[in-house]
DNA sequence: TATGAATGAGCATTCATTCAT
DNA sequence: GATGAATGAATGCTCATTCAT
């Protein structure tokens, strides 16, 4: 055995690890996501998993351990989306920086339908370092930008974060449960934002 | 032992169950508010409620009753607060009546901390007919009337109720975490629905 | 329902309860003298004392307060009777004091061969204020007796109960190996410790 | 390759292979010595010998195997010790003999104080066959002798060695517990086994 | 032979629910 | 109706043992 076969060969079973690893995140995140936090005994995510319990925790050291690599997992998927959706716009101005981040972090929640209702489901237990956060600290960014470029009233940038957020997290949770696509709403979303609903 | 006195008696053990039902109802709150929904125990809301855990099951048919039934009155407490901040203000035009709506609403969830605690808690586990659904049927109406006195433009009125009410519950959260007040942001909230943020 | 009967309910559930609490340190005495403390889990124990797991944990908090409540309970019996022992024969002399003690706490142990076994087994989770302390105490205590009496040269009593003590647990642990009686030994014991073993 | 090499190959992997074995039943001597027997699982016992679990299985065919092997490997240490302890001085006289003895063992013992420990932690499981039935047999042997040399009280001779192995084992508990020298207690043992104590 | 991930039986513990008093 | 001890199913977790590589 040589050098490069040892490094194969160790690689290999790195992708094996985090092939088992993904596939017990996956079964969480599914039960989870239709039965609850507390409908996800452990046993229940093993044999969805096509594992036994005790093979869990070779991968987690405890179920807290579990959900809370669920959680990170995904916001590590998201968050650099999230990341995208501001840098990505930079030459723009304020508004269509708006309009395409809004639109771009619906679509990143759209492709992962799923995890939202697990993040949802389990916000308050893990509330601290979730993906909400990111899309606050996001539109907060977002919102200061706008200030500078007096875009927006800055008499009104301290709570709006809050109130897009709030209201994001509303239409996500509506759409995801009328089974309706989420990207449609964003051009509505902004432009009440921005200009208010009145006629 | 006459009809009237048989009545009489009748009442007050029916008064004597509600005050039990009632302090069971409280200690249930109180220690969801503080622990959480798993921190707590059928035998420690019996505890606190003064009562013996087989009592209450002559109150509720099991955990979940319970449950339901502690969110079925705080709604029975909250909705007529919302249905008056609605009514109330029927002479007024759509602006002052929306703002005045707002403003009591949260002036409602106010006087109600604790409870807005469990219900955040609990939302998933119990999510349909609750008080959050009283709030959004609420401002549904008052968003048809402002389309009526066309102080709403019509094309926005299909997400508006969703995107204000998750707003509104996005700053309660955020006031009762920071243990701020929270009608102060009633009239920055009405503005920015009614006319947005732009500078 | 009057004080008298109310008193005479309380001390019979009291009495009921130290019944149940009884039948479980006796169920757990059993299983531990035969199969050892890793061939006593609680679901045995519990069939055996005629109850259910949950209901262990009404009587003790947890397996350690189980296990230390059976060596507490049995050291309560025990000791009275090893105190007894050394303050019976008080008005004797020194030598058929020492005699009368080793035969009466001989006798004691063999009332409680069982228990004697769960004590040989446990010895070294349990160490500290068990019933072989309570002995090496006793022993102790006259040996310092002798030595005021000048029946027992001074610099032999430093080492003597330890000696003794020692002694002792290897002839109780041989005769209940052997099925034998205990007591037989006390004075074959006392006499070698006190004028050796010489020809 | 040559019978000669193929021989000396085989006798090199034997060796091999002892000195795995060796490191194992060290490797289990610590750690039941310093966590106690349930503070030992293999996967511990295999990390500390630096080889894996499945390896354990090559050398012993349990656990149970593993802890009967290390006790057999220690005895098979301590029992020519014992032996020689007798056979070397079997031109004295008894007592000198028995004092040599006495000396002799509690020397051997203090130069495996580690294993002492695990000895006690283990005996009840391990019981027959172990170190302190070599001290027994020996004890039994010297007594045997010196009834015959008309040095013991033949009508002691029967219950002596219980006694005098049950009190070198409460010695070597004590020193050990206070971390001290073992082999001060010989002579005074010695002495009270063959004069008594009486002053 | 060596490896260590996988296995699953076994254990202590919790808690909603029942029921004799 | 009220009580609270009894129940036992369910859960998280450990660890001796196996086996594919």
């Amino acid at each position: 055995m040589n050098a490069s076969s040892s490094r194969a060969k160790a690689s290999f079973r790195t992708q094996l690890r985090e092939t088992a690893r993904a596939a017990i995140l996956d079964a969480a995140e599914e039960l989870i996501a239709t039965r609850g936090m507390e409908g996800a005994p452990l046993v229940q995510i093993a044999k969805r998993a096509g594992i036994a319990v005790g093979t869990l925790y070779n991968y987690f050291t405890d179920r807290d351990a579990l959900v809370q690599a669920l959680f990170e997992s995904r916001r590590a998927t998201l968050r650099p989306m999230i990341r995208v959706a501001i840098k990505a716009n930079d030459k723009l101005g304020f508004e269509p920086r708006l309009r395409a981040f809004v639109h771009d972090v619906l679509a990143a929640f759209e492709a992962h339908r799923r995890f939202v209702k697990v993040a949802i489901e389990a916000e308050h237990r893990i509330a601290p370092s979730a993906t909400s956060t990111d899309v606050h600290v996001a539109i907060t960014e977002l919102v200061k930008i706008g200030v500078r470029e007096k875009a927006i009233a800055a008499g009104r940038a301290e709570l709006l974060p809050t109130l897009i957020a709030g209201a994001l997290r509303a239409v996500v949770l509506r759409r995801i449960g009328e089974d309706a696509p989420l990207v449609g709403d964003a051009d509505t979303i902004v432009s009440i934002f921005l200009d208010g609903a009145r006629a």
